[in-house]
RNA sequence: GCCUCUAUAGCUUAACGGAUAAAGCAACGGUCUUCUAAACCGUCGAUCUAGGUUCGAUUCCUAGUAGGGGCACCA
């Protein structure tokens, strides 16, 4: 927020450097630490390690160099329109803003932008972020929640810093799994499946767990048991031929099936307020990723082995021209002449590429698919889409539970719909000893708000790529480090701007006067609010959702304690409490902007 | 065997190559007749090992140790 200036001491540091021979290096610039006091620095070490390096100048240390730099620096600088004092301190040069000035640039600046305050301006490249890609015929459990989770604010993320932005979901509705399902349905319960949308899809998950126990080997299973298992298995791989051979009455109980699936995610979805824009299905580009592979047979990237016996393969490295080991090799078609998950990758690559226009590819994928996906980016360079280099893979860690991993097979997930249901009936608890004036018609809606705010930040408070052992009282905490404690900051702030009854008229559009001699509290609430847009780009840049996650949670923290130390209703100057009141609303505004970003909810009270 | 990720306080996690490594939980001690104590304030407490690069390394490089994950007809 504060270029105008740093562009101006840029320019005179430049000029003193120049004038005096000094090899200046890249000026970096950052916050001030540990300051009561409000302003930016910057650092002279790595021009005093190039003027060492040159033989230039005294001998002295690279500490003492940087200091003396600064100090002639400083002396050079004089004074600044806006710049109350210029420090130079152990090699770094301090300038302070003149408080009264900048405070109200911060918070006019969020007062007049509002939802959009931070927002980055309009780019003209087109981002497509690919996540929530559950399998139909299971249920989605609390791993997809956090691909889905860091998927959407990531579309939030690149979309608020300016880009077009395209929300893509890709569900998995083929293959053996599905299939399985089908049978067991088929055989067994056709008919009998229970009403409402999540019981539903939780239902065929159970399904899968029993025809998977049905269908496995058992360890002394008698000659007949034998026997039934085997000829349950040709009835499963009897159903998949026919599915594959389009058979009508097959496909009529897949696509019914597959839509209680859908039925569900589509909900799930809402629950997490996330707007798919474009759906793809796997099913879809089954045929046109066969096409492809003739494509890239005839332009000879990929290999057909099929006369001998073998597959079509693509051998990335030798085609890359490199001489180490790093793509490897992998299969575009099994010797049978079907398509694997890395064609239909290919195949939907193209048509991001093609029918969207999509610039940048973002894909929200488990870590374990890392080398596959590196594959996949590999072979559509040497397809030559120039698009490749913008394809990124956002690979998150692994959730798992204390007791080991999850898996499907054995039914062994925790379910997101059961840890919704769990958040809200937490908060419930707790919100009628907490909390006084919730309206009753809001409760629940609000104790949603309140444990899913819980849910999402907790996944989102951790790096991406490292595991998550999930721990649903961790999980669903609301204390400390959590998304109810931003909520109520925001909630505490809603408060105060009640209380006052400052209604949007009175002190909106009116430029705020922060004439008075502002409090520590005070002056680090405006300065984290000030580094709001710088954060957006951060995190949209270098795709982190968890740097606005960390940002909030900071922001927050810094409105508590100014929430306890100073009191702006019992403030007695009236021109000081209405510039009070403006900074609550700002603060207000801005922990509602980065909680909208992080997928969550910023109710009014709780 | 090759590739890759991770290693920070008792536990869970932060930290553009730069100033005093930051929080939460747990423990201990304070703070509600005052804008909501789902909060605030304080105490205790940490960079896996060995080299290297650098004026400066938790951060980059190499090796090691420990633990995940991946490596052609699964997705």
């Amino acid at each position: 927020m504060f270029t105008q200036e740093q562009q101006l001491i840029e320019t005179k540091i430049k000029e003193f450097c120049a004038a005096n021979d000094i090899a200046l290096a890249e000026l970096k610039w950052q916050p001030i630490p540990f300051s009561g006091e409000w302003g930016f620095a910057t650092s002279f070490f790595q021009t005093a390690a190039n003027e060492a390096r040159a033989g230039k100048g005294s001998k002295l240390p690279v500490p003492q160099k940087a200091q003396e730099i600064a100090e002639q620096v400083k002396a050079q600088i004089g004074s600044v329109d806006g710049i109350s004092r210029i420090d130079a301190v152990k090699g770094y040069l301090n300038l302070y803003f003149s408080t009264s000035a900048y405070a109200s640039r911060v918070v006019d600046a969020v007062l007049a932008s509002r939802l959009d305050f931070g927002r980055g301006a309009a780019k003209d490249e087109t981002v497509m972020v690919e996540y929530a890609q559950p399998n139909t015929h299971h249920s989605f459990h609390i791993g997809h929640a956090r691909n889905t989770i860091l998927g959407e604010t990531l579309a939030r993320l690149v979309e608020f810093a300016g880009y077009k932005t395209i929300r893509a979901s890709y569900p998995g509705d083929l293959g053996l799994g599905v299939i399985t399902v089908m049978w067991m349905y088929n055989r067994f319960y056709k008919g009998q499946e229970p009403e409402g949308v999540h019981e539903r899809g939780q239902w065929l998950a159970k399904l899968y767990v029993e025809a998977t126990a049905m269908l496995e080997k058992q360890e002394n299973e008698t000659p007949e048991q034998t026997a039934q298992r085997e000829s349950y298995d040709a009835e499963r791989r009897e159903m998949y031929r026919k599915w594959d051979a389009g058979d009508t009455s097959v496909r009529e109980l897949w696509r019914e099936t597959r839509e209680w699936s859908l039925e569900e995610l589509r909900d799930v979805l809402e629950m997490l307020d996330v707007k798919i824009d474009v759906w793809f299905y796997e099913s879809e580009l089954d045929e046109p990723s066969k096409i492809i592979v003739d494509e890239l047979i005839a332009k000879d990237i990929a290999t057909d082995e099929r006369s001998q016996g073998g597959a079509v393969i693509v051998k990335i490295d030798e085609k890359l021209g490199l001489t180490k080991e790093k793509y490897r090799t992998n299969i575009l078609l099994r010797s049978d002449g079907t398509t694997l998950y890395l064609t239909k990758d290919l195949a939907l690559a193209k048509v991001k590429f093609e029918k969207y226009h999509v610039d940048r590819s973002i894909y929200v994928v488990d870590v374990r698919q890392s080398m596959h996906l590196q594959q996949a980016f590999a072979i559509l360079k040497l397809w030559g889409f120039p698009q490749s280099e913008k394809c990124y893979h956002l690979g998150y860690g692994f959730v798992s539970l204390p007791e080991g991993a999850m898996s499907a097979r054995r039914g062994r997930v925790v379910l997101f719909k059961d840890v919704a249901d769990e958040a809200v009936k937490r908060v419930m608890a707790v919100e009628s000893e907490k909390s006084g004036d919730v309206p009753a018609s809001e409760r629940e809606k609000i104790a949603y708000q309140i444990g899913m705010g819980a849910l999402i930040y907790s996944m989102l408070s951790v790096d991406n790529n490292k595991d998550i052992v999930f721990d649903i009282n961790e999980a669903l905490s609301f204390d400390g480090r959590t998304g109810p404690y931003i909520q109520n900051a925001y909630v505490r702030a809603n408060s105060i701007l009640k209380k006052a009854q400052v209604t949007s008229y009175e002190l909106q559009g009116v430029r705020s006067t922060f004439e008075y001699e502002l409090t520590k509290h005070e002056i680090e609430l405006i300065e984290q609010i000030s580094r709001f847009p710088k954060t957006v780009e951060q995190a949209a840049n270098e795709y982190r959702p968890l740097v606005m996650a960390a940002y909030a949670y900071d922001l927050a923290n810094t409105f508590h304690s100014f929430y306890h130390a100073v009191n702006v209703m019992q403030t007695e100057n009236e021109k000081t409490r209405n510039a009070r009141l403006q900074l609550v609303m700002a603060a207000k505004q801005t922990i509602e902007n980065a909680l909208r970003l992080l997928g969550i909810q910023s109710p009014d009270v709780m």
